[in-house]
DNA sequence: ATTTGCATTGCAACCGATTGCATTAAATTT
DNA sequence: AAATTTAATGCAATCGGTTGCAATGCAAAT
């Protein structure tokens, strides 16, 4: 273990007060140039490197923003969090990131450690069960900001980035009605999560407007796990008024979904059509091509950290929230065109 | 912004000492265990969180572990980076993540970023391009431990976590060979990273020992993306002595270039037999389902971090470095096996 | 020549927890 | 009862930057 350059040693060698250093290596105005560049020759010539614990206690910020997701390993959750690394990165922030594991107890946990941690900032995406709000609090009542993406609590005090969930479930129901879709199933996860009550919402909405009844049977509650997908296909091969097209909440549940009533016989589209949603690599690899909704991960994280980071600097006051919905697409294909639509 | 409570506080209020108050919480043995109670119970009541800067730059260690990966969102490295915070996670440690973009300079201003921050131990898996070890040195040379986990360099200080890749690209060979294939084409990534080199060793000591050919033409170094397996299979489509089978060094790449095959009119596997690696969702959808390599992420990143911690722990010495491997296996699947096998 | 103003730099007190060493009180031994 | 351990706590220095305020020097203004 080599010994560390500080400050002081920087200090002495020029015979300059620390004091005078710090401000040169922080670009301070009240210093002469000439003596910041040789400051700094120095500083690089001995191998310096500042002890952010040192800068973090004095200061007491951290630069450091805490994320927790409810899972790393999804696609759209990993492009979320490509995003918000290269964001935070190019404005000089790390990265604390911790996962959920869709348990509301685990969620609160790592609250906790982000909290210890000093985060200048968090942003979250709830887990699927957490019901309570009490673990973000905490960061609100020290005015650390707080802001959620995707999966959005609805608080005075918090920003969010989301889509509009509505809208993008009445597009894909109204898209699946027009293809002459009459009894439309729609599969999806907890509803205490704004993504799926927002899309159940959208899709009811469509349902009416369009003149269809509303059927308890045909919206399906589930973990939206690719056993989900199994589960509900045979759940349609036993129902007496089969669905004619499904909207499912997720893309890997939908392609496992469709690969079992496939294997049943069913043909899709002209059976039933499928709607996934996510974009998910998978949706453009079944047969058919599964219709979905993009919606823009990685900006997703660009905009929070963005957000969050104009919060901390003031530029957007702390007490003001925010909600950025970002535009979703639907991308339709052949899992949905039925080729000869008759009305 | 609410003022912190510090030890001084409580020392204050009970009438002790600061550094009673630090021992205490620290359940260090010379303090009594009343007085230990008593304290941690006020403590809590006046809501005390420890500052961990305070105490890192006392203490000289962060707790807190740095990984670089290429790319976040991969299948397979949110598998590791999900598998690693839970390790991680219950150890007490946190982790910093950044990505390198398979770019080396970004990775080694990441490594420049993290080693400022004072990590306490590093893992990483190298980009596509990285030439130099000059960035992981400064690490070494603090006593930093380094470990390179999938993507490793061989270094005899630094541990390492990965598969056998010349097995796996020597069973995935005979495998096709075993069902009639003569003519193999492989297509990988970067010769400088392990995985690729030694998948493609293992792949020409199947082709030799089973007395085949090698062949030039056949070995296809490309990026890997989706667009180079569309580039694939136009190329074959266009070769004078086309392979009957293919081995493609990235699931996403196979599956695209099986489509891109499939749409040429291409049989699959009967004219070219396909096998990808990684095990990705996409390989379980596509049709014919794809042969593929499924190799542990989230074991991989369990066991990169135990084994850092391990290190820092003193339980392995610092410079005893080790290089685990992990088992990988080869699942067979519809797109390598040909029904009728003629010899 | 004296005053005023500005540009630089230094002094010294923080930030909050940790820890070697000293101290005190209580328990044990002789 | 005196001497020696042992247990428990306190003192004060330390980790390395940061920053309000004071001090210095020098040029411009009066």
């Amino acid at each position: 273990m080599e010994k560390e350059v500080t400050i002081y040693d920087i200090a002495k060698i020029l015979e300059i007060s620390p004091a005078t250093v710090s401000r040169a290596l922080n670009d301070h105005p009240a210093i002469n140039s000439k003596t910041k560049v040789l400051i700094s020759a120095k500083a690089m010539e001995m191998g310096y490197r500042s002890n952010t614990f040192a800068s973090n206690l004095r200061r007491r910020s951290t630069n450091t923003l805490g994320v927790i997701v409810p899972r790393l390993n999804s696609h759209f959750m990993s492009a979320v969090l490509a995003g918000m690394e290269q964001e935070a990165n190019e404005s000089g922030y790390n990265l604390l990131i911790s996962q959920s594991l869709e348990s509301a107890k685990k969620e609160i946990s790592n609250a906790k450690t982000m909290f210890n941690s000093r985060v200048d900032g968090l942003m979250a995406s709830v887990a699927y069960d957490t019901e309570t709000f009490e673990h973000f609090e905490n960061f609100i009542k020290k005015g650390v900001p707080v802001l959620f993406f995707d999966r959005i609590i609805d608080h005075p005090k918090c920003s969010g980035v989301a889509i509009d969930n509505v809208l993008a479930g009445y597009e894909v129901t109204s898209h699946l009605i027009s293809q002459g879709c009459r009894r439309i199933m729609h599969v999806t996860g907890n509803l205490k999560r704004n993504v799926y009550s927002g899309r159940l919402k959208g899709f009811q909405n469509a349902v009416l407007e369009h003149g269809l009844k509303l059927d308890d049977d045909l919206v399906v509650v589930t973990d939206l796990s690719q056993e989900a997908g199994k589960f509900v296909a045979q759940r349609i091969s036993e129902m007496e008024f089969q669905p004619d097209g499904i909207f499912i909440s997720n893309d890997l549940c939908a392609v496992t979904c469709m690969k079992a009533l496939k294997e049943k016989g069913y043909l899709i589209p002209d059976d039933i059509a499928v709607v996934g949603f996510n974009n998910d690599p998978v949706s453009q690899v079944i047969e058919p091509n599964l219709t979905t909704v993009y919606y823009p991960g990685q900006q997703m994280g660009e905009v929070a950290v963005r957000s969050l980071i104009n919060h901390l600097k003031g530029t957007q006051p702390i007490d003001v929230s925010e909600t950025i919905i970002l535009r979703s697409e639907l991308i339709i294909r052949g899992s949905s065109t039925k080729m000869a639509v008759s009305y």
